[in-house]
DNA sequence: ATAAGCCTAATTTTCGATATTTTTTATCTC
DNA sequence: GAGATAAAAAATATCGAAAATTAGGCTTAT
């Protein structure tokens, strides 16, 4: 185990608590990898990392096997929930149901407001710079994505559905992130999501549901035939 | 606040931990509308009542917090969350979306296995019996109630959404709880089980999902016009 | 050899007490 | 009196140690 979100000096903003913090950091390493899929957290290890006591490290747990980033088991407690192809394909299928629904809302519910958010979010998407390595993944670049994503399905209006849809974003994320292909695929996903863009805009659900299907199916396909993952 | 499932001795069967257990009697409580919506959920009240200590409490109230039973506020403690006509709304929409999916995949991937699964526990449906005073409702009604709605899903090969639906039924039933809703309503309930089996049989997915959502949809505004919520 | 039972070490779970934060109450000023 | 400020009270969040549970190794009997 690598070196983690070293804590050097953990900075507890106001409104915020010890164990929502830690909540973060383990979520950090988690969709990072430097937390291996399958692996055992155990708590005195963690602790002793993490700088906290038992309390605030056993809520964040907790938390964490809510969304299924942690799996529990009674008296034997956490591990960080195992990963493998057919699970990322259970999850691409749920994903894309779950987000058609919700962008067909959105097409149908959308104002100027909603247009105009996804018109600046994807300007800003687009305004993205390459590191000097050539390669295209940072914490900021990955954040207009998902910022991009949310802005399309931001006019449903049941936030119960986007936070199912938030929740599966996350787990995705972690799948692209182990296989390293994070690196934003230029050329291609670019021209994809202004695609999605233009169908949006148009108002033309069925169109713009294939493009973000297929968009989400392609990045599967890429990160199982990466051969990263098992099964 | 009346008496609690109250915990004369607690009895922890093995493979389980107090933490599970409280979660479990919280969960009832609220579920049976002994912890009404929005009330504070004090913890040194808690402590006593359930008669356990800081840590398993607080366990059992982040796990709640997850499938929206319960609502957190950082530093502010846990309350019962809230329940409205609109919030009834929205959940009742986001639940005809996600099993119309469910109930398709059903359809579509249905063995013989899976009639055999429906065809039972609508015979185990049909069989419950009216209490003394001429109610329909129990625990074991209630419970072959969820069963045979369960077994309609059954055949979808999405865990991941199979466990947002049960989380939006569980949500539905403290609302029918709520409102005192839960009698079976006898004839009419009981042709609409009957109407939804045989389309399914007849695998006719449209009819079969036409006439779950309608039945979501009644129940829905029985509870709506019985005027036990605000706004 | 193999399986069952016991013992010890490692780990998780729980408790009681302490620290921190929020809410209430009382006091002061304008 | 209204509004702001400060102390007091109440409630939440955290810690460190005790209790309970599980896992692995050892012995013993078949």
């Amino acid at each position: 185990m690598t070196n983690l979100s070293q804590t050097e000096q953990r900075v507890i903003k106001p409104g915020e608590t010890l164990a929502s913090s830690v909540y973060q950091e383990l979520h950090e390493d988690i969709l990072s990898g430097n937390l291996k899929p399958g692996s055992k957290l155990r708590l005195e290890t963690l602790k002793s990392q993490y700088n906290v006591g038992n309390s605030p490290l056993r809520e964040a747990l907790n938390r964490l096997s809510a969304n299924g980033m942690v799996a529990r088991e009674e008296n034997k407690g956490f591990r960080v929930s195992s990963a493998s192809v057919s699970k990322l394909q259970e999850l691409i299928r749920t994903r894309c149901w779950l987000e058609e629904i919700a962008l067909r809302e959105s097409i149908k519910n959308g104002d100027e407001a909603y247009d105009e958010r996804i018109v600046l979010a994807f300007h800003r998407l687009t305004r993205i710079t390459p590191n000097e390595d050539g390669t295209w993944d940072s914490p900021e670049q990955e954040q207009k994505h998902q910022d991009f994503h949310a802005a399309l399905l931001s006019a449903c209006d049941s936030d119960i559905l986007l936070s199912y849809c938030e929740e599966l974003q996350e787990q995705t994320l972690r799948y692209r992130k182990l296989s390293a292909v994070v690196k934003y695929r230029e050329g291609r996903e670019c021209s994809e999501h202004k695609a999605i863009h233009d169908a949006v805009l148009d108002r033309d659900a069925d169109k713009a549901v294939e493009l973000l299907k297929s968009h989400y199916q392609i990045t599967a396909e890429i990160v199982i035939d990466s051969g990263s993952l098992n099964q």
